[in-house]
DNA sequence: CCAAAAAACTAATAAGTGTTAGTTTTGTTT
DNA sequence: AAACAAAACTAACACTTATTAGTTTTTTGG
């Protein structure tokens, strides 16, 4: 009978945790059922738990595979001896750069993250809460060095991160606006601001 | 027994109608039950079908109301006689005033619209796609006038209407930071930058 | 205060949910 | 080719879902 492809992945869990990224993004968590998920694969649903736990199994690896994805990033950025004008460059561009290459994925992470079981659910949103304390903190440096202007730093922090993630409305108009000027008209857009 | 209260409301359907938004707001709409919604009016689930036609219907009210808002308002807007950097401004501040007083509603609109059935899906879809385009116009024309820097319009615009929908993130700091701060630090960021 | 309308109730239905048990097929190793 | 493990299958269970039908209670208006 049908077999579940490893396609180019090694191991058919995360086979099936992409679909299912896939799957939650386009229906949501609880709209998408497990028949569905299996039906996507070519498999009957009581198969897949030869291979995963359960449906919140997948939502959870989904999640934090994100999480620990911006996380690790962020620590790898805070350590580099640049100016912070350039670490915020930086984090912007990384938001930017996960939003087109794993979309799915941030989707699934940023949307259905509240259909997470405790303790899971908390660990979530305490690992955000602190990459945006931290990324907060970044900006209230760059004020007292005076590279950024003094504005609430935590208005300049929030605002930023809900741009980026906004790149989620832009999978439709891909085609039409390269990657790179995407990138880089929004970092000007975030720092320089648009009035003349 | 228990009766539903028209609170401030004049029709017992508002009143489902804002509990719906509330409850679709924090469990999402496939996870919010008819029952826990009967539950948090003090009433059975069956005797909301007295008032409402169907768990969509509510959803498509929902929706419709935030939308029309939005349409009408920047349809206000356009026809003043003022800058563009200007009605700029006063659109995102609407965007602010209306995610800050009508927060469930708007929401809900914003994350919840994908299980609207058609032919409300498409409709709502291209009402947001127009919304989206007449705001790309103005930024266009500000551009052409001058007052605005020369850079893609559409990631301009785009970018703009994510970080003020980004506000919802600001539920609960609210005590923290005045409406007006919030207010004036973000149209600022969001059109001067913030680099020194 | 009685009749009519509005809105609550209980009971039930048909469909769909994630998941388990038990069995058969498939793939691999000796 | 025989044996063993992996992974598919079918059947089923225990719940939950939105919604309808039919009935009783509550409210309203003359």
């Amino acid at each position: 009978m049908a077999k579940i492809k490893p396609e180019k992945n090694n191991s058919k869990k995360e086979a099936i945790t992409q679909k299912a990224a896939a799957l939650f993004k386009t229906k949501g968590y609880s709209a998408a059922s497990m028949r569905e998920l299996a039906e996507t694969i070519g498999v009957e649903a009581p198969s897949l738990y030869n291979h995963i736990g359960s449906k919140s199994e997948l939502l959870q690896i989904i999640c934090f595979k994100v999480a620990n994805a911006f996380t690790s990033q962020l620590a790898a950025i805070e350590k580099n001896n640049e100016s912070i004008l350039a670490k915020a460059e930086n984090i912007i561009r990384f938001h930017i750069v996960m939003m087109l290459n794993d979309f799915d994925e941030v989707y699934v992470a940023n949307h259905e993250w509240k259909h997470l079981e405790e303790p899971y659910l908390s660990d979530f949103l305490n690992q955000r809460r602190a990459y945006e304390k931290r990324f907060v903190q970044l900006i209230e440096d760059g004020i007292k060095a005076g590279e950024l202007k003094r504005s609430d730093p935590y208005v300049m922090g929030l605002t930023i991160l809900s741009a980026v993630r906004g790149l989620e409305f832009w999978q439709h108009h891909k085609k039409n606006i390269s990657a790179e000027t995407l990138e880089n008209d929004m970092v000007n857009h975030l720092l320089n601001g648009i009035a003349n």
